[in-house]
DNA sequence: CATGCACCTTGAGCCAGATCAATGAGACCT
DNA sequence: AGGTCTCATTGATCTGGCTCAAGGTGCATG
């Protein structure tokens, strides 16, 4: 059972009654602005789904037909050049919403990078339920915008940081979302590769991992493991992110 | 009078009752959502302003107040690092909705970059107009999904296209942006300096200025005076700043 | 427990774009 | 008309990160 799989697979195409209300991704994700009592609607729309490691569920100019809501595992979405370069535009992970986009097709493409579990929901169908639950829309909006102050941030990253800094950055924003999911202090899982941290960070495989060392090296960090990462000094590494160093 | 003024200009501080439904902006902005038996509410509550060349009047990390609609002019949205590095993440002109954001300051500063007038809106008011007007929420998310669709082609740009791609990238996006105001066809006005469209491209400007006059040496571009650009070869560009050449 | 494979690290040399340094071209003033 | 100021262009040199090239490492498989 290795054979890389093209499709995701779809584990409840008509959505139980119940799945919303018990999905652990709900608190953190825009479904919570629909109350309790009408969650119902929202289940009789969801399609529940999984996508093995390395699978692409949304493709950069197909037509967008859904939205997604991720509820485990983490996404990788990106945009492709016709020779194949590759920027990674941001991660994405439980209780993220995927596929905003007033175009009709989508604007990137999205792979599991792990085990990845998620909701898909018809455009059509959202758009009906949006006019009964504004506060859904707001919630939309609210995310458009935390979205949009990150692009932000990561233009100024791509555009005017040195390696070291991008590095910096980079561990600084895993560590806060991993801050959750693990028990010791400043230690957290990269559940990406490092093609795909240099993807992200405007850089080369070569340059993510010469950095790494270096960090290391300077005592700012730890590297139990490869996909493992321990801030050591997170003043210093914070200083060192915004080029105060 | 060419002392530089730090504070923006108000000219009607209260807001006539016909500022809205008379303003050339209105077509291209979300005040469209508001029908025009309630513009009146609309303009009870904006400030029309100017700003002269050069003015700030968004502020990185001030509190956020306003919401602004530009209806005349060009504005540069950027974010600086401690050391005064600075990336220009957006060009905003006539329509342009800015403030969009969830926090309560301000994730970028926003100056005129030539004779600018735009309307503020307090926020706190035009949260109370949303609720009643559905429609114009739906626009802001319409506008954010879009800016952040164009954030995300800037991530593209910055972090994996050369030089050379950027430029091309970004005649082709200016000259879209100004063919309604101008008149010969692939010509258009640049109203910002060599100095922004490094900031913007995340270059120097020795490298914008080397570019362009090899762009214009390859026959891809004419550049009539400093501040105009006409293209020659739109196809050639357009292959050009996708890296199909 | 070798073998294969995918991913990561390290080294050596190179190059696109940065930096440093004049010079040129307008715009406005006296 | 000359002076000054700001911005753009052009040239010479330098360098951070890329490219090319070898290993190293961990893990799954036969």
């Amino acid at each position: 059972m290795y054979a890389p799989s093209t499709r995701p697979v779809v584990l409840d195409p008509h959505g139980a009654a119940n799945t919303c209300a018990h999905c652990d991704a709900r608190a953190h994700s825009v479904c919570n602005a629909v109350p309790d009592a009408d969650i119902a609607r929202l289940a009789a729309i969801a399609v529940v789904t999984h996508a093995e490691p390395g699978t692409t569920f949304i493709q950069e100019g197909d037509p967008a037909t859904h939205f997604f809501n991720i509820s485990a595992g983490t996404v990788r979405m990106y945009k492709l050049l016709p020779d194949g370069r590759r920027q990674i535009t941001g991660f994405a992970g439980v209780g993220h919403f995927l596929g905003l986009a007033v175009s009709d097709t989508y604007a990137f493409s999205a792979e599991a990078i792990d085990q990845v579990r998620f909701c898909k929901f018809s455009r059509a169908r959202v758009r009906t339920l949006l006019d009964d639950y504004p506060a859904m829309e707001k919630r939309l909006l609210a995310v458009a915008a935390t979205e949009l102050v990150a692009a932000q941030e990561q233009m100024l990253l791509l555009g005017r940081k040195t390696a070291r800094e991008r590095l910096a950055s980079f561990l600084i924003l895993q560590s806060r979302q991993g801050v959750a999911c693990n028990a010791s202090r400043g230690r957290f899982e990269l559940p990406m590769s490092r093609s795909d941290i240099a993807d992200y960070l405007g850089l080369t495989i070569e340059t993510v991992s010469r950095t790494l060392t270096k960090l290391r090296s300077d005592g700012f960090i730890d590297i139990p493991s490869t996909t493992e990462i321990a801030i050591r000094a997170p003043a210093a590494l914070e200083n060192l992110a915004t080029g105060m160093a």
